[in-house]
This record gives C-alpha cells, sequence and structure tokens, in this order.
DNA sequence: GCTTGATTACACAGGTCGGTGTAACTAAAC
DNA sequence: GTTTAGTTACACCGACCTGTGTAATCAAGC
C-alpha cells in the first residue's frame, strides 16, 4: 500500500530549512526564502516557530537523530564508519557537519547552539567507546576520542578540499590505531578499489553521522 | 633605535578586520562595526579596500602567514605542533580555523576563500610530509595527510566542545602513527637518541598554525 | 447550514547591511 | 603660499532582514 504518509506542516517546513541552512548557511537564508521555496506564507511558518531562532534549533535537534545499533561486529560497525563518510563526501549535497558549521557561523555565545553540537560530538565519542569496549580495548575512552579527531579532521578536509579519499585516509589511520590497540582487523576495505557497499539486513546505517 | 613603526592605515583595518571576523564571525561583522573599532570613517575604509569581499580575502591572505623553519628535529617539530595547538586552544581568544569556519561561513561557492582555504592547508600537509621524509618515511605523502586530519579534527573538537585536551588525544594518535611509521620517539616526543639532522637552514619551510 | 482553526495575501515597522556622493578639513610637500 | 593626497562627517540609496498586524479565505467537523 505504503500510503501517501503526507508530511506534517511543521516536518516540511523543518525539511526546507535544513536543506537550505545546510546548504547556504544559517544566517545566508531568510525566513522569507524558506517560506518561498515551500510555498507557504512567512505568516504561516511564524505559526509553527516563534522564531528564527527557534527554528535554528530546531533544525539542528532533527540532524541529531540516533540510529539503530547495527548487528555487524564491533570493529566492522567502527572501520565502516568511514566508508559511510566517504560516501557522504562523494555525494552531492555534502557540506561539512551542520553542527561545527553552526557553531562557526553562530560563535560559540549561542549557547543553545553549542549545546545541541557539544551532545552530538559526545554522542559519538561514546558510540566509539562503546564499541571498543565490547572488544576488550583497554583504553577505550582516549581511543575513542581519537577516533572523533579522524572523523571531523576528514569532514573539516573534505570540506575545504572537496577530496572523498580524506575518509580513506582517515580509515588508514583508524585501522593502525586499532590495531595499536589489539584489536584484530579482517581485510575490510583494503583501498585501491573502494569495494561495493556491503549491505546488511534490513538493518539501517549505523552510527551518528548527520555532520 | 626601535621606533614605534606606527603600522599603516592598511594594516590597521586589517588587525581590526582579523579580530572581529575571527572573534565573531564573518557575517556577523559589518564595514561599519570595524571602521568605528578602528577610529576611522567608513569612507576611508573604503578607499583602503573596494568591498567586503576585498577585506575578507586579505584577512584570510594576511592569516596564511608563512612562519620561519624551525631547526629542532623533524619528530620533535611534528608532535610539538599539538602542543601549540593545546596551548592555542586554551588561549582566550581562539575560535577555530579561520578557514574552515570561513568555509562553512561564506559556502563552498566561494571560489576565492575556498582557494586560500584549501593552499593553507595543503601547505601544512606538505610540511608535515617533508618531515616526514626528512625522517625517512616510507609513505610520506599518506602519513602527513592522515596527521592533518588529527590537527584539523582536535580543531573542530575544540571548537565545539571547549576542551584543549583534544589536542593532546591528538598527540598521542600522532605519537602512534609515527611510531607505526618507523620513527623513533622518546617520551616527550624527543628523539631517545638525538640523530644527526640534515638541517636544511633558510629552506622556508614553515609550520602553519594559524587555525 | 454554522463554527473553528489554519492558512492566505499584504502591508508595514524598525533595523542592518554594503556601498556611494559630497563638500569640508588637515597636514605634509613643493 | 599653494598644491596635493588623505581623511572626515554625514546624508543617502536600495536591498534585505526578522517579526507583526489584519482581514479575507478555505476546509473540515458538527
Amino acid at each position: 500500500m505504503s500510503l501517501p504518509e503526507k508530511p506534517t506542516m511543521n516536518e516540511r517546513i523543518l525539511e526546507t530549512a535544513d536543506r537550505l541552512f545546510y546548504l547556504r548557511g544559517i544566517r545566508a537564508v531568510g525566513v522569507d526564502t524558506i517560506a518561498a521555496e515551500i510555498g507557504i506564507s512567512k505568516r504561516t511558518l511564524y505559526n509553527h516557530f516563534p522564531s528564527k531562532d527557534a527554528l535554528i534549533s530546531a533544525y539542528l535537534a532533527r540532524r541529531f537523530k540516533q540510529v539503530p545499533a547495527s548487528d555487524k561486529p564491533p570493529a566492522e560497525q567502527i572501520l565502516g564508519t568511514f566508508d559511510s563518510l566517504e560516501r557522504r563526501f562523494s555525494s552531492k549535497g555534502f557540506r561539512g557537519c551542520p553542527f561545527v558549521n553552526a557553531v562557526a557561523e553562530l560563535g560559540a555565545e549561542d549557547l543553545a547552539v553549542r549545546k545541541i553540537a557539544i551532545a552530538f560530538k559526545e554522542s559519538r565519542r561514546v558510540w566509539f567507546r562503546d564499541l571498543l569496549k565490547q572488544l576488550k580495548v583497554a583504553n577505550a575512552e582516549d581511543l575513542a576520542t581519537q577516533l572523533t579527531l579522524l572523523v571531523d579532521g576528514s569532514i573539516a578536509q573534505d570540506l575545504v578540499r572537496n577530496d572523498p579519499s580524506m575518509a580513506r585516509a582517515a580509515k588508514a589511520a583508524a585501522r593502525v590505531l586499532l590495531a595499536n590497540a589489539g584489536v584484530e582487523i579482517g581485510e575490510q576495505g583494503v583501498p585501491k578499489k573502494p569495494r561495493p557497499i556491503a549491505r546488511k539486513r534490513g538493518s539501517a546505517s549505523v552510527a551518528p553521522q548527520n555532520d
């Protein structure tokens, strides 16, 4: 059947705000532009969100989506993160991490924005950490932090260079860090040719990666 | 001796633009604000820079300053990068990488800005690479890229978390990557045995760190 | 029918922005 | 003293911004 499931007005606004904010920048997009893009009046938009600030917060909160855990082996999940990254780098609309961008754009004084950004970054670190604990890694906390550095570093580099291979460089570094921590790693994704994506059952994608 | 060397008007404008752009964001700072901060008329500012865009480019170009090469051993220079980072993270005015921030704020379509950002990121990569080559590292190119990921990752993380220890985490990861590449590293990042270094004076190699 | 709530068009307020035009002023150079 | 180049104050433009007020319209539920 698959009924249309027409999205609520609130969701339509958020979807459009997300696209424009992320692609063009938050300050660069006015509420008029968003309303016009949807084809609604500015009044309607303000009936759903009391201010642009509220819309910004909702935009970031919506980006902060937790994804159900995968059932793949932990090491594969960790390294798979960088494969996902590379795919997203290669996709057309990628423009860096929306949370980092928002903090960069709105300034560190915007506590609402920064709190969401911190929560997101921390959620990824914790996700890494828990996988590492499953792997009996001694210092899971520190290694998890280091892995997030590789993720955010490759995102920043791709943002300016537009070079998806930065994800592969990060993956290679991650492999070294994992091996150094005693994690056994299979042959997954040795470079040269990016393998076809190992599609697992219905399980959606894996990690916080809404950068 | 030591005359005041009063800065030219051009430099005064750039210094102020730098401070305000970097701290508050480029879009958030108007030309009126800059002129008022210096105590000059807006007309004077526009007599020195034809447009705000030109001022933005000059601001970033000025940030892209080559720093004279150090004569410390290469491994020490590499790891010292992260000590410098931690110091700058802890300093009051730090607010991420101005180049990444500018690209995030102005969008990828701003070619002038992106070109400068790319040049800066590449200059750091090359700086790492040349040091690694002095250390006879086999795959200096890739390892250099990975080190830049750690740098940019720690910068992004510190931007949102305001946690200078991210630099230390990056340093720890860098140590692992270097060791894995066969580089000998002492306890504080000083080589155990002071090896004879081929010291290329005046090589004008550089340590980009104006993030 | 009627009521209710959402949505519409549209004008408008109050502000900021980048950028220009102009005429007067200042100070050093000749 | 005169020229010249830089600077000043200040008004002004057109564009855009967030946000509001209002009265008309539309659709569904009763």
